[in-house]
DNA sequence: TTTTGATTTAATCAACTGATTAAATCAAAA
DNA sequence: TTTTGATTTAATCAGTTGATTAAATCAAAA
């Protein structure tokens, strides 16, 4: 009953800072994202998003809803560029790489926790994902195959190629806490940095691999 | 004052199959390592285990003691072959780096688990790991520097070098969950398959890509 | 057989957690 | 001013969870 007028606030609430549904969100996307669904509680998202427990539940009702929006968000964010890319027919295969890893490394520059969020909850719960059958029934693939035959390209496994790519454009995000501890260890800055250098070297590499027989 | 017979016990219990310590600390592992610290309920161990609840506190105090037992394990799966590998003073720096790449696939291949546990576990708590420190003082760097200085690799960032060597290795088990899933997927045998050719290929990838300027 | 330690059973605790409810408050629209 | 809907407060509930305890059982060593 009380989810009837929810819908109806959402018009009359125009143009103000940000909704009470989107700062719950907003609160909710953080903590899931960076401790995964059983380490947090709905109360510490009510705290994060500055309202109370009872508001919580009177928009989402549950903990598990609320979490569905969360993860439907990230997927997207982690498969859509991707498939965009990919199915392009007017860029070449080269073009390609350079879009796929800028992609990946300018989103994962401004989330930096949602590989590892990602990796977690398909786990922990598979779901119907298709990032192979995008990849393989992708204009990029028949691409690689005809440079291949053409001889450009030196005989792969394509799938080891798409794994080298994302690989090399993604791990280092995962890993980052692991280069980041300890003392002689590298600022954010510097991460950034490498980052930005791995941007426009990763398709270089690439292009090398292509030509190992 | 029970935890005094139990340093006895295990005297005692010779060659048994396995020690009710061991099975607990089996199960303990397996569910840690597949769900987080969060997920896991000690009441989950002890069913894994074959054993009771009781029996669980009686011998691990509490489920964080346990867990630091499992989590120092892994932690140590995962730096320590790498620490001698890449310290190795008789092996040139191209077999260290197929010795790193062999020692991570096949490690892996038994635990695919735990790269995901560890990342995940460092970047809640993190510790004090030196992977960088032992990285940039290892002799494997030393040989690259020189190596550099020769010309017989093009100069580039060997941080970078190192991420690509662990993200070429690494990342398809934290993503195998992603190529596995939905229909025209990957088999298990295919998945091993495709990480031995891989094995093969990695040092011959990086090799390339110490040739791009 | 007696004794000792390992293990189970079963009950219990306190704290936490997701969720719900009713009443009060507040701000803004009508 | 009245009304309406958003939000808070505070209390409560039921189920879970980590942990503890006491008593019973069991197997093997002494």
């Amino acid at each position: 009953m009380h989810h009837i007028s929810k819908e109806m606030s959402i018009l009359k609430r125009k143009k103000e800072e940000e909704s009470t549904e989107q700062k719950i969100i907003t609160a909710a996307r953080k903590l899931f994202t960076q401790k995964g669904f059983d380490a947090v509680k709905t109360r510490d998202i009510a705290e994060e998003a500055g309202i109370n427990l009872a508001l919580l539940n009177y928009y989402f009702r549950s903990k598990e809803k609320l979490f569905e929006i969360i993860m439907g968000e990230s997927l997207e964010t982690f498969f859509l560029g991707f498939s965009n890319i990919v199915n392009d027919e007017k860029t070449t295969y080269t073009k390609k790489i350079e879009q796929i890893v800028s992609n990946y490394i300018d989103m994962l520059l401004k989330s930096p926790d949602t590989p590892l969020f990602v990796m977690n909850q398909v786990r922990a719960n598979p779901k119907r994902i298709e990032a192979k059958k995008i990849f393989m029934n992708s204009y990029f693939m028949k691409q690689l195959q005809a440079g291949i035959k053409t001889g450009e390209i030196a005989p792969m496994n394509v799938v080891n190629l798409m794994l080298n790519i994302v690989s090399l454009s993604i791990f280092p995000f995962i890993g980052r806490p692991i280069f980041q501890a300890g003392e002689g260890s590298i600022t954010d800055e510097q991460f950034i940095e490498l980052m930005m250098e791995r941007k426009k070297m990763i398709p270089k590499w690439i292009e090398a691999t292509l030509k190992v027989k």
